[in-house]
DNA sequence: ATTATCTATAGATCTATAGATAATGC
DNA sequence: ATTATCTATAGATCTATAGATAATGC
């Protein structure tokens, strides 16, 4: 029957010809555009095939439903985030680097991967809305990034001058993971914020990040 | 037929009898409450006309399609959010009062005001994905109150240490207006600034605004 | 021989209407 | 007399399947 088997309403892949993989795939870019751009409910599966340039047929061969071609999606997304993520927080990566470094790091790398992809996150959010293991996975991944970044500035408490470091930190991560999700939901939030130039704002936001924490070189 | 109009695809109000109005109110409550809670998309007609406890037929008596419920809800949201943004930036309202304050306030009364109506945001953010006149105007009553609080912010330049007051003004509105959109979207952002007390996040949060604009108590 | 794809359509769900019945208020 | 409401159902749209045809790779 069908070459997608849902293991606890999740999904894998099971192709055996070279034909399938690339079926699969251009299921599911046309798909993750469609939905990013549409929204979920109101792209038909209809609408996926005739994107991906193939039969409705050949979607129900490929995906048990319309949800399984959904978690589908919605699993390539935050797979790539989570390994960017785990990426991102690794230590290793910045030995010798300081919170400033660090900060204008995370910031302009978390607006160049969210614009190139600005339909990944409204996939998820409305997703998650009905979904609870979306919704959980997404808030565990956002948890795990910033708890990382939160850590690696922890471990520079000798720069910050703010009379509580761990706080401190916590508030600035949060803070800036606040702004830009303003700044990358754009049509959700579009004020000065998503006006300025990515580097102006990336300039703004690391100054705030500094005097809120009282950085050695600031004082 | 209908005691509805869609003047420009907007909706106004053209019932007679006094039970007309009532019956009006039910259908916008149930709509309201369903679209926030299940989403626009998954809530059909026939789940307000049943949580209204009336018919279908009645509901488009009311309500010429969908489409014009749909924005019927819309334009209660956004009136009572425009008419609340007006005066919360009033400056005779603010007489007197400092930055801190001001600032304090604004973070304070979104939080209980966006914690009352939690649907209400996902609503527009929903409609304004396919239609352009509410997505306008949503966009345009965030400028108006981000304009707003900041000329307050501006009028007292002289509590700013910050070396360009009008810009500082500008970046910590639109910081604090992340920071209150991220806390208030639950779901969709919960890290640690959803998780703690609303009290504490204000505080923390106000502090923030003081240390970055460098404000004179604060010296 | 097995796997993938296509066309045609069944079945389910949702929006919207027609026509009869009930309530309102002059 | 006018306005509001209800029941029943038509019409449109979407998901999903059946069965025939084409391509793959041992």
């Amino acid at each position: 029957m069908s070459t997608t088997t849902a293991t606890g309403d999740r999904w894998e892949r099971t192709g055996a010809q070279a034909r399938s993989h690339r079926t699969q795939d251009a299921f599911l870019d046309a798909a993750e555009e469609l939905f990013g751009r549409d929204g979920v409910a109101h792209t038909s599966v209809t609408d996926v095939a005739d994107r991906a340039d193939r039969s409705i047929g050949s979607l129900y061969h490929h995906f048990t439903n319309k949800e399984t071609l959904v978690a589908a999606v919605v699993d390539r997304i935050l797979a790539s985030l989570e390994s960017t993520a785990d990426r991102a927080i690794d230590p290793a990566r910045w030995a010798g680097a300081d919170i400033t470094q660090i900060v204008r790091s995370y910031a302009a790398s978390s607006l160049e991967l969210g614009g190139q992809r600005p339909g990944s996150k409204r996939i998820i959010v409305e997703v998650s809305l009905t979904d609870d293991v979306t919704r959980e996975r997404y808030r565990r991944f956002r948890e795990h990034l910033e708890d990382g970044l939160t850590a690696l500035l922890i471990d520079r408490s000798d720069e910050i001058g703010h009379p509580d470091p761990p706080l401190a930190a916590r508030f600035v991560i949060d803070q800036l993971t606040a702004m830009l999700t303003a700044r990358l939901d754009g049509d959700t939030i579009p004020t000065q914020l998503a006006e300025r130039a990515d580097r102006a704002f990336v300039d703004e936001a690391v100054s705030s990040v500094g005097s809120y924490l009282r950085l050695a070189d600031d004082a």
